[in-house]
DNA sequence: AGCACGCCGACT
DNA sequence: GTCGGCGTGCTC
């Protein structure tokens, strides 16, 4: 008699035999059916691997299984293949690993179906004379119905300003009636664009004949520099695919994801676009990836988790945006769906589009490797020129709120000549921090090794990493002096200056603060693009996903914060974030222009980046990385630990890294670095460590890590901290 | 990760 | 007297 041998969403790194549930075919079990399972003493959902023969476990710890939820495998075999690679890559459980990809629904085990979305229509002999004269409400509801023959759900009905109780009136009259929606497959469409596409130059055109005349699996770096057209080639290479009845598969970072970026899908084709954004209820989630598994949704836009969208027939997958970090995971299951598209593009045989203005040094170092095929867009569309940069040495300036006295004539001089300016000032708050004047003291955070930064509105200090809160004090903590002053500026502070510096024009701040209400980005951006003169200041939010056609200067205050940050990738970042944010301004009769206070003016990356581009920058960066063994010339991982006292998380790691040193575990070509207090060692409370592994050869790195992780496994000391395994991390905090 | 069991401090 | 803090043990 055979085993189900499950996967099960946990921590445990292993797979769990169960008696198969009482009446269960065999015969028609197949592996990535869910089983409903006892665990502990809780029910969970689980994932059929494999049925065995013989089990280790004794007899009598064995549980029949409660009931097997599938007839088929809900996902698709490639979806499956992907999510089994990826736990065993990222060294993630694989009951867990599988789970994310599924929809939280089918995570809890409910079945795998269309959510019962109950519509509303009038009955087929509906006659609105049938009412009563006095009925006026339900007269009103009725001509609704008519008006959506193929259906309106409730919700939209009250948007409608329906009353949904009077339904059942008209039901009782035979007039309405509720249906369970289910999307039909729009078979072929001969009108599959609702807007002619734009005219390619020559370099576009060269790309999208490059990607849409591919065989097979292919991975294609896109790089185009702001302004070149990228999205008309996404567009162009997707119709493509469209004509031939397939599917695309577009993933943003979490950011990109705006209304703007959508509605240019939705506004070029006349098919299904289903996009997956954060506040999609469970059963909305559901039924997108229904529609995209049955072939129904056409084009598929959505963040990182998108990318265990099932397609039933996968035409292209692009990465857009591909440097940016938000595509990888930074807690739990640390996948990077960027990685994850290209091996999902082997294993449905496919196109992968990696674009982005600003590679990640990785991808052009895969580039040159020739395992991705690069594609430029240097030329703008019509004659828009690059921005103009101006480094603004403010060595011995004086700043005023972060400001200085030639970069306010400056804006002055753009406000009026009627167009917008734009600041970037990556922090947000009053003041980064408080001191006092007397004795230095500076006002930290209790639970991190951080000071706590000041806000004004409303007033109260708060740590922006581990989001405690306190009042702001009258008095200096260690010397009782009265004499405390905030120190530095942040998006707040710099705001108050110029709203005083320009009281005629309106200044308008975007960072987390001032977006979090619903739409309130829309009512932003609404805004602005009303074109009157106006200043936005803001952080890292101005700097994806807007375009601000109207503003024809970029001021970017703290230029080099970040320059010399204790992560190699520091300068990476630092110079993505520039080009990103000096690409927001302008447009073809109007070039805009970049200024950036720096104390660095003659820092030799900040000049190549400003003078010869971020290919060139990007070409130093590259080879000063190889020169220091340093990723992507080296495979890295890293374990991380925090526990609740100093010194418990190092002595862990120290302990972790013995088993390399005292070849217990016999490493072949695997270097350590470690293990050391994080920057940050004491953060939310959690004294913290990492312990770094590198080696030029990747099996041997990620059979240590698997020995390794084996052995902590079956450490009871390992319990006594927090700890995890980050393959290929991005950053190294 | 959950979830329960178990053993010590401040509350109705 | 108990409610609840989080240490530690287990999951086929």
């Amino acid at each position: 008699m055979p085993y189900l041998r499950l996967a099960i969403p946990s921590p445990l790194r292993r797979l769990f035999d169960y008696l198969p549930p009482q009446g269960c075919d065999l015969a028609t079990l197949q592996p990535g059916v869910r089983v409903k399972v006892p665990f502990g003493r809780r029910e969970i959902t689980g994932v059929l691997i494999e049925l065995a023969e013989t089990t280790e476990v004794p007899l009598n710890k064995l549980k029949p299984a409660i009931a097997v939820l599938d007839d088929a495998p809900p996902m698709p075999d490639t979806i499956f293949k992907l999510a089994r690679w990826a736990g065993n890559y990222y060294q993630h459980p694989l009951g867990d690993a599988l789970s994310q990809a599924l929809p939280v629904l089918l995570r809890k085990g409910e079945p795998c179906e269309y959510t019962h979305q109950h519509l509303w229509r009038a009955t087929a002999d509906a006659d609105i004379s049938q009412l009563g004269k006095t009925a006026a409400r339900q007269r009103e509801l009725l001509l609704l119905l008519m008006e959506h023959p193929n259906g309106i759900s409730e919700g939209a009905i009250r948007a409608e300003g329906g009353q949904t109780p009077l339904l059942k009136k008209l039901v009782d009259k035979m007039l309405a009636e509720s249906f369970i929606h289910k999307p039909n497959h729009t078979e072929h469409n001969d009108q599959p664009l609702h807007e002619a596409p734009l005219t390619l130059n020559d370099e576009q055109h060269h790309a999208v004949s490059k990607i849409t005349a591919t065989e097979g699996f292919k991975t294609y770096l896109l790089q185009g520099v702001t302004g070149s057209g990228k999205t008309e080639v996404y567009l162009q290479a997707i119709e493509h695919y469209i004509r031939q009845g397939k599917q695309a598969l577009i993933l943003v970072p979490e950011i990109g994801l705006t209304p703007q970026t959508v509605a240019r899908f939705k506004a070029r084709f006349n098919l299904p676009v289903v996009v997956l954004h954060s506040n999609l209820t469970d059963n909305q989630r559901l039924d997108a990836w229904l529609q995209a598994r049955e072939g129904v949704a056409r084009i598929i836009i959505g963040t990182r988790s998108a990318i265990f969208t099932p397609l039933r027939n996968p035409g292209v997958i692009f990465i857009d945006e591909e440097h940016d970090t938000s595509f990888k995971q930074q807690e739990g299951f640390r996948y990077n769906a960027r990685d994850l598209a290209v091996m999902r593009g082997h294993l449905e045989q496919i196109p992968v589009v990696l674009g982005t203005a600003t590679p990640a040094i990785e991808s052009l170092y895969n580039a040159k490797q020739g395992r991705y095929q690069w594609l430029k867009l240097n030329k703008r569309a019509g004659d828009a020129l690059p921005p103009k940069f101006e480094l603004l040495d403010i060595r011995q300036l004086p700043l005023q709120d972060g400001l200085s006295q030639p970069l306010i004539q400056q804006i002055k001089g753009h406000l009026q000549q009627g167009t917008q300016v734009l600041i970037f000032l990556n922090r947000r708050g009053f003041a980064p921090t408080m001191m006092c004047h007397d004795c230095g003291w500076i006002a930290g955070c209790h639970r991190c090794d951080a000071h706590m930064t000041l806000h004004r509105k409303p007033y109260h200090l708060h740590c922006h990493h581990c989001d405690s809160q306190r009042p702001v004090p009258n008095v200096c903590d260690n010397c009782g002096s009265h004499d405390l002053k905030p120190v530095g500026a942040g998006t707040e502070r710099t705001e108050e200056l110029l709203q005083a510096l320009f009281p005629e024009f309106p200044v308008i701040r975007v960072d987390r603060d001032t977006t979090q209400r619903k739409n309130a980005m829309q009512h932003i951006m609404d805004r602005v693009h009303q074109g009157f003169p106006c200043i936005l200041i803001g952080t890292q939010m101005l700097a994806k996903g807007h375009h601000f056609p109207k503003v024809t200067l970029v001021a970017i205050l703290n230029a080099d914060s970040g320059l010399f940050s204790a992560d190699f990738r520091g300068m990476e970042r630092t110079a993505q974030l520039i080009l990103q944010v000096a690409g927001r301004a302008g447009r073809a009769d109007h070039p805009g222009k970049v200024v950036m206070q720096t104390h660095h003016a003659d820092h030799p990356t900040i000049t190549s980046l400003v003078t010869e581009g971020y290919e060139a920058f990007a070409e130093q960066e590259l080879s000063q990385r190889i020169g220091a063994h340093l990723p992507p010339s080296i495979y890295c991982a890293m374990f991380r630990a925090e526990a609740n006292h100093p010194g418990q998380a190092e002595r862990f790691l120290n302990n972790l890294r013995n088993l390399l040193a005292e070849d217990i575990l016999q490493p072949q070509g695997i270097q350590w670095l470690g293990p050391l207090p994080s920057p940050m060692e004491k953060r939310a409370g959690q004294f913290r460590a990492q312990l770094v592994l590198q080696s030029h050869d990747r099996k041997a790195l990620h059979q240590q890590l698997h020995n390794i992780i084996c052995q902590v496994d079956s450490d009871p000391e390992a319990r006594k901290v927090r700890w995890s395994v980050d393959v290929d991390p991005v950053d190294m905090f």
